[in-house]
DNA sequence: GCTTTAAAAAGTAATCT
DNA sequence: AGATTACTTTTCAAAGC
């Protein structure tokens, strides 16, 4: 009765950008408080906004990710304080550097208890991978659009790699009508 | 001219000495899991053609060997856990598993997932159970897998409940470590499944 | 390939009380 | 026997090894 994609959440979006500017991360380490920096474990420096909740990693070569953000607007918040951040530490950013989303993670529910082997079968093992031994998910990537999902016991399902929200709403619609079609929801 | 030559004859031997070293390796290991000649002839099938795919490059001989080893028991229907097969090779576990999907989807192979009945005879046997165990085990994981309790779960930890399961109707009781150490897994696994199970099974004891 | 960051799903596991 | 913490899978960018 309820359409699966009501269900659907958006879990975590990760974004890139960049100020056009080398850094000097020492520095900026120093003078951001609450930065993390250590060039031996990792060439990024360490940024975390609390409101919107997300993590900036931010580059010698000025190129800037962000993840952790539970919406595209929560992206360019999160991503308008670290601009205002290296703009107090007299670092020259243009007012809106552009910013593309690269990855959005979302979970949904279909309502309905699924058996994986029977999926397996059904969507035919050579376009999925179910190793209940090394992980509970059945892996399930779709063209149409360019998605992973990874489908549970439990009914519910993860969908990563779409770069817009409508991505995981037409891959809920196409699992849900595959599934339908096998007889294997409900 | 003749170094060309010379590096094709290299590279030859080089070639050569590894499939020796990668089917002498599943030889070795397939003697220490006492599994059948059939099942070391399947692993050098499919070493054979990973190697004629290419598969190899960027990867270990040992454990493209290992994870060849462990699909061809599971083709022959007679698997071994991923925590088995590590314990006779010298490649870790999860690189096992990792390489394994990686051929697996390569080559087509189309692996069913394992059925957690395959484990019963050998985990029963190890554990001196009867056949009447052995039977009720299949028949708890026939009805629960049909009720769709099996997605999801790895099929040595749902093997494990319901052996353990069986032995206790059948009076034969074997304890939660005892059958969690022929199985692998830990207590912890096999009480969730168990309850599960004898949920699903009507079962009150 | 690896390193780091985030997040969900569900199963398994190690450790502590 | 819980509870807690942590690790498994997928995705993606960044710079450097």
């Amino acid at each position: 009765m309820s359409d699966p994609k009501e269900t659907i959440n958006i879990e975590n979006v990760v974004a890139s950008t960049g100020i056009g500017q080398e850094l000097d991360l020492q520095s900026v380490a120093m003078d951001l408080e609450g930065a993390d920096y250590d060039p031996e474990q990792f060439p990024g420096l360490v940024y975390r906004t609390q409101e919107p909740k997300s993590a900036a990693l931010i580059f010698r070569s000025g190129k800037i990710v962000c993840t952790g953000a539970k919406s595209t607007d929560d992206v360019h918040q999160s991503l308008r304080i670290v601009f205002d951040k290296l703009r107090d530490l007299e670092i020259n950013v243009n007012e809106d550097p552009e910013i593309v989303v690269q990855n959005i993670v979302t979970s949904a529910d279909l309502g309905h208890n699924l058996n994986l082997n029977a999926i397996a079968i059904g969507l035919g093992l050579e376009n999925i991978e179910y190793e209940p031994e090394q992980f509970p998910g059945l892996v399930y990537r779709l063209d149409d659009p360019e998605v992973v999902a990874l489908l549970f016991g439990s009914g519910k399902l993860v969908i990563t790699g779409g770069k817009k929200p409508e991505d995981a709403e037409h891959a809920v619609d196409k699992i849900v009508s595959r599934l339908e079609d096998l007889g294997l929801l409900e | 001219r003749l170094r060309k030559w010379q590096e094709r004859i290299r590279t030859k031997d080089a070639g050569e000495r590894n499939l020796q070293f990668a089917l002498s390796e599943i030889d070795r290991m397939a003697s220490a899991l006492g599994v059948p000649r059939s099942v070391r002839e399947v692993a050098s099938v499919i070493y054979r053609r990973a190697l004629k795919e290419d598969l190899i490059r960027g990867r270990s001989i040992e454990g493209v060997a290992t994870s060849a080893l462990y699909a061809a028991c599971r083709k022959e229907g007679i698997p071994r856990s991923l925590e088995e097969i590590s314990e006779v090779s010298r490649v870790e576990r999860k690189e096992i598993g990792r390489t394994y999907r990686y051929i697996s989807q390569e080559l087509g192979l189309e692996m069913k997932p394992v059925d957690p009945k395959k484990y019963v005879p050998r985990f029963c046997s190890e554990l001196e159970l009867s056949e009447e165990v052995q039977t009720k085990a299949n028949e708890i994981i026939e009805t629960t897998a049909e009720e769709g309790l099996l997605s999801g779960k790895s099929p040595t930890g749902y093997a494990a409940a319901a052996i353990y399961a069986a032995s206790l109707l059948c009076n034969e009781k074997k304890t939660q470590r005892e059958v969690a150490d022929v199985a692998q897994v830990t207590e912890v696994t096999i009480r969730n499944r168990y309850q599960e199970q004898i949920e699903a099974m009507g079962i009150h004891s």
